[in-house]
This record gives C-alpha cells, sequence and structure tokens, in this order.
DNA sequence: GACAGGAACGAACGATCGTACTATAAAGTG
DNA sequence: CACTTTATAGTACGATCGTTCGTTCCTGTC
C-alpha cells in the first residue's frame, strides 16, 4: 500500500479495513500514525538488504558482486512485489523537505545503502579490477542516478529498454574506471 | 507549497488561508482539486520551459547549447524559488501508479522534456561534436538519472559537492560520446 | 439608471482523518 | 485458581478534507 500511494498517504483507516481490523486495534501496534510509517520504512529497508544485498555477498568479491548488486537491485521491487515501485525512494523524494523523524530514517536508510555500495565498489578497486584512484563516492553517485532515472522510466513512461539501458549504463561507468588492458 | 509537501498534498484550506481568501473564493478559480493540481502541473512545465530552456535557445547549437542547458536545469529550482525542489519530478515518483489525469499531465511533462534533450543530442550530433552513432536516447536517459541523483544528493543528503559530481559525470557522459581527435 | 458578469465570501454538508477512552476476551504467569 | 498482560473491538471526539449553495460587492455595458 506504501509503494502505490506513498508512506505519506497511508490512513490508518483503510489499513484497518483492508486487514479486516478495527481501526482502533490496529493503531494500539504502533501508538501513532507516525511510528506507523516508521515501522513501514524499517521495514522496506529491511527486506531491500535481505533481497538485494545479501543474496550477492556469496558472489566472489569485485565487480562480479557489484553487477549481482545492480541486477538484484533493478528489480528488486518485482521480487519483493512491490507494485509501486520501491518505498524508501519514494519517501526520499516525498519528505525531502519536511524535517521530522520520517525524513532522517529516509536520510540514514539512504546514506547506508551508498555506504554499502561504496564499500562493494572499493573491493573492486581492492582485487585490480577498478583503477586505484577511482573516486568512489562519484561512481555510486552515477550508480544511484542509473538506478531513479530507470524506476522512472519504466514505472512512468513505461519504457520497455529502461533495464537494458541501465545495464548499459552501468557497464560504461565500470569502463571508464576499468584498469586499462595492458597497452603497447 | 508544492514544490514543500508535494502536488498531492496540496490543501484547499491551508492554500486559502496563505492567499488570504477564502476556501469558497479560491475553490470557485477552478472547479475541483484536481484542476488546482493540473493547473499547478501545467504552471510548474512552463515555468521551467523559460527558466531552463529558452535562454539556452541564444547560445550555440552543440555542445555548448547542451551545456547551458544542464548548468541551467541542476539549480533551476534555486532560480524559480522553489524551495522544496522539481514539482514535476516529485509528483512523477508521488503519481506513478495512480493512474489518472494527474499521472497523464506528469508523464506528458517528462517526455517533452526527453524529447527536447533529444533534439540538443542530436544537434550535437550534426554538428560533429558527438559520434554519428550515439544512442540519442540513452543519452538522455542517463543525462536524466545525473539530474535525479543530484537533487536527491543535495536536498536529501546535504551533499555540498552534488552539482560537482553532476558536472563531472556529465563530463564523462560528453566524453564518451564526443568524436575521437584525430589519433596517430 | 437598469442590468449582467465575475469575483469573493460565509456557512454548512458529509466524509474521513488521527487519536483517546473504555470494554472484552484470550493468553500467559505465579 | 487469581492475576497481569496483550490483542482486538467499539465508540466517540475534534479537526480537516473537498464541495455546494446562496449572497454580496465590484465593474462594466447598454
Amino acid at each position: 500500500m506504501a509503494s502505490c500511494i506513498g508512506v505519506g498517504s497511508l490512513s490508518i483507516g483503510v489499513l484497518a479495513e483492508r486487514t479486516h481490523m478495527s481501526k482502533s486495534g490496529l493503531f494500539a501496534h504502533f501508538g501513532s500514525k507516525e511510528e506507523l510509517q516508521l515501522a513501514v520504512l524499517r521495514e522496506s529497508q529491511q527486506r531491500f538488504a535481505e533481497t538485494v544485498i545479501r543474496p550477492a555477498l556469496r558472489q566472489a568479491r569485485g565487480l562480479v558482486r557489484l553487477r549481482t548488486i545492480v541486477v538484484n537491485w533493478l528489480d528488486w521491487t518485482n521480487t519483493c512485489n512491490l507494485p509501486g515501485g520501491c518505498v524508501i525512494n519514494a519517501a526520499a523524494a516525498e519528505f525531502d523537505d519536511q524535517p521530522g523523524p520520517l525524513r532522517d530514517e529516509v536520510r540514514n536508510a539512504l546514506q547506508a545503502l551508498r555506504r554499502t555500495l561504496g564499500e562493494t565498489v572499493a573491493k573492486a578497486v581492492a582485487t585490480g579490477e577498478l583503477r586505484a584512484d577511482t573516486d568512489i563516492e562519484q561512481f555510486v553517485f552515477e550508480l544511484s542516478g542509473i538506478y531513479q532515472v530507470t524506476q522512472q522510466s519504466r514505472r512512468l513512461l513505461n519504457d520497455p529498454d529502461a533495464d537494458r539501458r541501465a545495464l548499459v549504463a552501468f557497464d560504461r561507468l565500470v569502463r571508464d574506471y576499468a584498469v586499462l588492458p595492458d597497452k603497447e
């Protein structure tokens, strides 16, 4: 539900209806609407880690693992059956100018994600696959952009090529930072 | 107001209060909340064209003009005094799964933007600055990603380097598609 | 001076919002 | 068994929501 209409538009009344509970019965589990919203964000964050990150840790560190994360990332909303797309990402656009616990939660989630991505990229540097002078934050920055535009292209513009374009962009990113094969 | 809290959370009551009008007086200008929201989207779209695109048309076609658009684009929310960021972009995330006139409007606006960007890139191909086999849609796709991640980095993560990183990414994009200088 | 049009207003509507109280029934604990 | 805890339900509250209606006031126009 949060995925479709946004965390901010969650309504306790409608939510109670869909779960076949009374408003007050459901309400008692959270104590306030804000706590419910926070719970949704935390749940979403955890599912993301389970779906996108954890399976990729079985891959060898370096570019292989990084690419696995990207592939998992690109369609994790399908895997997790989130018909309205990534909850956190939508919440990021929704709360970016509304100070409070919700904004803080989203901010922390995205920072944690960027940190994780950064560490993965750093390992690809350590393995010698990416250049030693790779600007890791820049790399993660661009990677995040690829994800966001893919979501928008797929969900809003119905672009059937979105996933393919995302991988093209990713490959270009990797190629530009890759250690050159021995030349001359 | 739409910039800060989102087009979906606009409330006629609050809006009337801020404009020192009565609810009914303001309401009469639109006839429904949805019409008001559409009016906000159209207004935003027009300001975007005036602020970002039109000034850039005075630049020579090709990469110079494209870069001008990108620079204008990156801080047009400052120029237009939109404290909460781009209204259309926020609405894109908000309505991408809620069919209706609002979604259609956002969708058309973004498609029009991508078309405009595509034409600008095509001219840079025509001037011989970008390679003839440049995948224009791919180029615009990646450019849109740079914009989105810049917004998120700046607004939510308070990254002071966001604009610089955006230009680094843009330059990398251009370099990869640029016609190579005569070699060997 | 009569009249028309449009803009704004105040009051009220039914609906829904989040939240607070109280009650009931089940489950767990000594 | 007595007792506490927990989950759910029921009811009601004040506030706000979008919307409607009738009225007033201003501005032209004939």
